[in-house]
RNA sequence: GUCCCGGUAGCUCAGUCGGAUAGAGCAACUGCCUUCUAAGCAGUCGGUCGGGGGUUCGACUCCCUCCCGGGGCGCCA
């Protein structure tokens, strides 16, 4: 309807410049909107004002010189021209019925379109370190990325989920010197356990498993494991040291062969449970890339190389800098350390270098706000190797802030403190948690309340909306007792009688909802469409207590019920883009 | 110090590319269940859009500046 408008604009619009009112060479962009005010018409044009100044003219007389000749169409029943030049139109009563049998028609595809044209896409999103269970924090990203996906595949992008393990890595050899110690612990030897090490009960799990499968067989006596270790920050000394020295002991008693299983089993042991937990919160991959393959299959080396070939990294210190300063970044980068390590960073590097490769027309990195510091170096990598950096977008999301008692909640994985996104989902159930997450646009802080998500998860909207879904469902149900059926047919003939304003508000919601979907997804922007489907549960309520459905006159009825059925299957179709169900009974 | 995000009703937040009288929910208050589910509906109350300049037909929206809150600024990942 929209596009419709606007070619009857455009048509007018040339024949002005015909006439020599505004300069045939003027391109101009004619935007139609949906108006805000329903008494300014259904929909609304502000051509005539962006024209004022290259005409020499004035909005209004040029929007009456448009309207006049605007061609005549059957869907509008008026035009006119208000305010300081806008171009208002109304449409005919019958020009918004027939968005109830489109939608009864598409069934799950209505608000689906190809404007994507298949092209390829990746979402990169969550990849938590797995050195413990996702917490609250990761489920926003979690929710957010999993609904951006799915909006960009609804539209008709070729939509690739992509979580990147990070598997290689300091924290992870941490984690493995952690669970060691508990093993350790549980073959009788006694250790302090150091303050820099991963706490969670979830390490001891590990810990045990590795018991059960070699009992006493990998301990080493105190002595050893702590002969010349540097001392721990309790202690007056440096974690970092006193961890560090923990780990090369723990790789020299065990050997590389142990070391390896060790650290696997912690690895596939957390990477397992967080794939569950993804799972169980509706969140699917595409594929799970590992950081180690890339080392391990010399993507990374070939990075180097190619940034040392086209001159972008130099040596200073005994390390190996990439000058990013010079695509605009704050300070240069090491990518190969003193010692020989390569960095996290010369890993992304090479990641991003083979996403690109992939063929992707745009590559999307859902990343938490704490890690915005780190886009211009990504971006000058990828430039510097001579991609194209812009294909690359960086959503950055803005920290959930946990609050219990009125407290903020402070949220570490290393002291073991912390709500897991598990226990939230235990507490709020799973379509509450991905509701709430996505209400917000991703820069907005959040303030999550579990008190309130807990205790009184009746008033979430989330139930609102789901309420009227299954209200829909109800009315369906009664219908039946009754011993009547629903004539669809029948109803169609009559949307002619639909002129209640109840009615037609829900027409003009209804036929948005594509509009909407499309907004929300080429602009990674998931609440718009948490705010819609609010909106159109409240008009649905209010036209359930206005007015009976399930009425004598079976024309009436059956429009109604066409009517109806349309806003539950939006409703639905809505809730299953954010990952909530959408339940026959409540 | 510098960079990023935010500042809109008592609270939590929407506000489309600059558009017409700035909107919801919660809270507070007043009504509505013999009728398709009251997890609902109708109504009332509530605003210097952080402050100050600027751009223009028009600014919550764009630019400058200042104030306040959160976060980032490692040869950690």
């Amino acid at each position: 309807m929209k596009q419709q408008l606007a070619q009857l604009l455009a048509q007018a619009y040339s024949a002005l410049q015909s006439q020599g009112m505004i300069p045939a060479d003027h391109p101009v962009d004619i935007l139609v909107e949906r108006t805000r005010d329903r008494g300014h018409g259904d929909f609304a044009s502000n051509l005539a004002m962006t024209l004022a100044r290259v005409a020499g003219r004035k909005p209004r007389d040029i929007a009456e010189a448009l309207v006049a000749a605007l061609p005549q169409v059957a869907q509008v029943s008026k035009v006119e021209i208000a305010g300081p030049g806008f171009i208002n139109f109304h449409l005919s009563r019958d020009a918004w019925h027939g968005v109830v049998g489109e939608i009864l028609e598409r069934g799950a595809d209505y608000g689906r379109s190809e404007v994507g044209r298949g092209q390829p896409v990746q979402v990169e999103f969550v990849s938590a370190n797995p050195t413990g269970p996702l917490h609250v924090g990761h489920g926003r990203g979690a929710a957010y990325g999993a609904t951006v996906a799915d909006l960009l595949r609804a539209v008709g992008f070729n939509v690739h989920r992509e979580y990147y393990v990070n598997d290689a890595g300091r924290q992870m050899d941490i984690l493995a010197a952690s669970v060691y110690l508990r093993y350790l612990e549980l073959a009788g030897v006694e250790l302090p356990f150091p303050s820099n090490g991963y706490q969670g009960d979830y390490v001891w799990d590990i810990g045990a498993t590795l018991h059960r499968n070699h009992g006493n067989d990998w301990a080493f006596a105190p002595e050893e494991m702590l002969r010349d270790i540097p001392a721990d920050a309790p202690a007056g000394g440096d974690k970092e040291e006193h961890i560090d020295a923990l780990i090369t002991r723990t790789k020299q008693l065990l050997g590389p062969q142990r070391y390896r299983e060790l650290f696997d089993e912690g690895l596939n042991s957390i990477l397992a449970n967080i794939r569950q937990d993804l799972k169980e919160f509706g969140v699917e991959y595409d594929e799970w890339f590992s950081e180690r393959s890339l080392t391990e299959s010399g993507v990374v080396d070939q990075a180097i190389e190619r940034l040392k070939a086209s001159g972008h990294v130099y040596e200073q210190e005994g390390a190996l800098w990439f000058r990013s300063t010079e695509f605009g970044d704050e300070k240069d980068r090491v990518v190969v350390r003193e010692n020989g390590q390569k960095t996290y960073f010369a890993s992304d590097i090479a990641y991003h270098m083979n996403k690109l490769e992939r063929g992707y027309a745009r590559v999307i990195d859902i990343w938490g706000a704490d890690h915005h510091g780190y886009v211009p170096r990504v971006k000058a990598a990828l430039t510097a190797l001579g991609d194209d950096a812009s294909k690359l977008d960086v959503l950055l999301v803005q920290f959930a802030i946990l609050y219990r008692g009125g407290e903020k909640m402070q949220m570490s994985t290393r002291s073991g403190e912390f709500v897991t996104l598990r226990e939230l989902r235990q507490e709020v159930g799973n379509d509450a948690a991905r509701f709430f997450y996505v209400m917000r646009k991703c820069e907005q802080h959040m303030d999550f309340d579990l008190d309130l998500a807990k205790s009184q998860s009746n008033d979430n909207p989330v139930y609102y909306i789901q309420y009227a879904h299954a209200r829909v469902m109800s009315v369906f149900r009664q219908l039946a007792e009754k011993g009547m059926a629903w004539d669809r047919e029948q109803g169609a003939q009559g949307m002619h009688l639909l002129h209640e304003s109840h009615e037609e508000a829900l027409l003009v919601n209804l036929s948005r909802y594509p509009e909407m979907v499309e907004a929300a997804a080429l602009n990674h922007e998931p609440h718009h469409l948490a705010h819609y489907l609010r909106e159109l549960a409240n008009e649905f309520h209010t036209y359930y207590n206005a007015h009976q459905f399930l009425v004598g006159d079976p024309a009436l009825r059956n429009a109604r019920l066409n009517l109806i059925q349309a806003v539950r299957q939006v409703l639905a179709n809505g809730l299953g883009l954010l990952g909530v169900s959408a339940p026959d009974s409540m």
